[in-house]
DNA sequence: CTGGCGTCGGTGATAAAGTCACAGAGCAAG
DNA sequence: CTTGCTCTGTGACTTTATCACCGACGCCAG
């Protein structure tokens, strides 16, 4: 049953009871977990699948700020269920997930009284400020061509993506028309094969030029 | 001696075994209080002053993340704290600043002991990565010349401020040259009055055009 | 099987922002 | 006054964003 980590690291009988309190739930793919503006009523583990977290600006463009997979826990949770404000980003699911929700007055409990679990609570915290680090640092200086050449390459060394163009600009926070220049550009190359909903990965999209 | 509204919440006798291991410590303006890649020794607590937190891409360029002033915590030190990576980032003073270090051991019995405490620390959380997405939109998503602006009239909508374009730019995460235009642009509507390392807000900066 | 419709992708024109290279202005110390 | 350093201004060019529009594709109803 306590299918992450955080879970397994609990001693007895403080597991047993906290699995009492825990609601489990299965979410399609396509299902919003929460969206802007919404509250929270309990942290989330992901036991499963993949979840992405987005926000939208007020200029209606939105980017994709992290995903989560198993073994991850919904760190942007923890402030809206500590302080009770709003979500600022939603969150969809994208493969089928699993996920373990914990209950805020559950969340405080264990805090006190496991240290593993803190531990990690922190360290997830700490990896989640990382990686919006690293995004601001990649939206504020690196070229975009760059940018989708290694998203391209991450999902696809060799083979088949299904997405299209408008989702791939989400993804790294630019337009669809500067991305359809850009796979254009790549296509040219010999890099990738390009149909609708669709880019096929053909040739070395890293160090290159 | 518990300058610090954290430190205020704790209930005696912990808050004086509290203060007996926590280090005080001031700090002069331009002193770096901790660079990328250091490891961390405690969490500090911000008394007084101010402290502005950036980071330098692989590219050499630098951004402005984020500011902490009095009764902030440096939450971006917990998870260097917990899990013995470095930081991916470097503080450093503007204003004089007093600080409170709390040692690694001393954290987590805090938030063993102390359901405040355990707020506090996750609301700070909270505001960081709320922070934090806020800046990805606003660098991936908004004009230049607009966020230029707004930085301008937030620090002295009438009056002078004291910085070159050169240190203007790593606020905004930008290049120098673009700064130096755009200020240029602002002085032939009479908005601002430019001259070495100043800049002198003479006219109304937001809401036009 | 075909015609209509909604989504997806391509592209030109133009504006904004980033890059590179360099020159001149302001300031301080000798 | 000269020297040397930092700071600022600017031209030329590239990359990215924005706006406008059209044609291609896939699907479904008739």
């Amino acid at each position: 049953m306590a299918r992450h980590s955080i879970l397994q690291t609990l001693p007895e009988p403080l597991r047993s009871q906290a699995l009492e309190r825990i609601q489990f739930m299965t979410f399609p793919a396509g299902q919003v977990l929460f969206t802007a503006g919404e509250r929270c009523h309990g942290l989330p583990l992901v036991l499963s699948g993949s979840v992405k977290v987005q926000m939208t600006g007020v200029s209606g463009h939105s980017i994709v700020l992290y995903r989560m997979g198993a073994d991850d826990i919904c760190t942007l949770s923890i402030g809206c269920l500590m302080t009770g404000r709003g979500y600022r980003a939603e969150a969809v699911v994208e493969e089928e997930a699993e996920a373990a929700m914990i209950p805020r007055g559950l969340f405080d409990r264990l805090l006190e009284q496991s240290p593993e679990f803190r531990l990690g609570i922190m360290e997830s915290y700490g990896r989640r400020l990382d990686d919006l680090m690293l995004l601001v640092e990649e939206v504020a200086f690196r070229r975009m061509d760059e940018r989708l050449a290694e998203w391209l390459a991450a999902r696809a060394a060799q083979g088949t993506i299904a997405i299209t163009h408008q989702e791939l600009a989400i993804e790294l926070g630019t337009a669809r028309e500067v991305v359809s220049r850009l796979l254009k550009e790549l296509e040219r190359r010999g890099q990738v094969r390009l149909s609708r909903g669709r880019i096929d990965v053909t040739g070395e999209l890293s160090g290159l030029d």
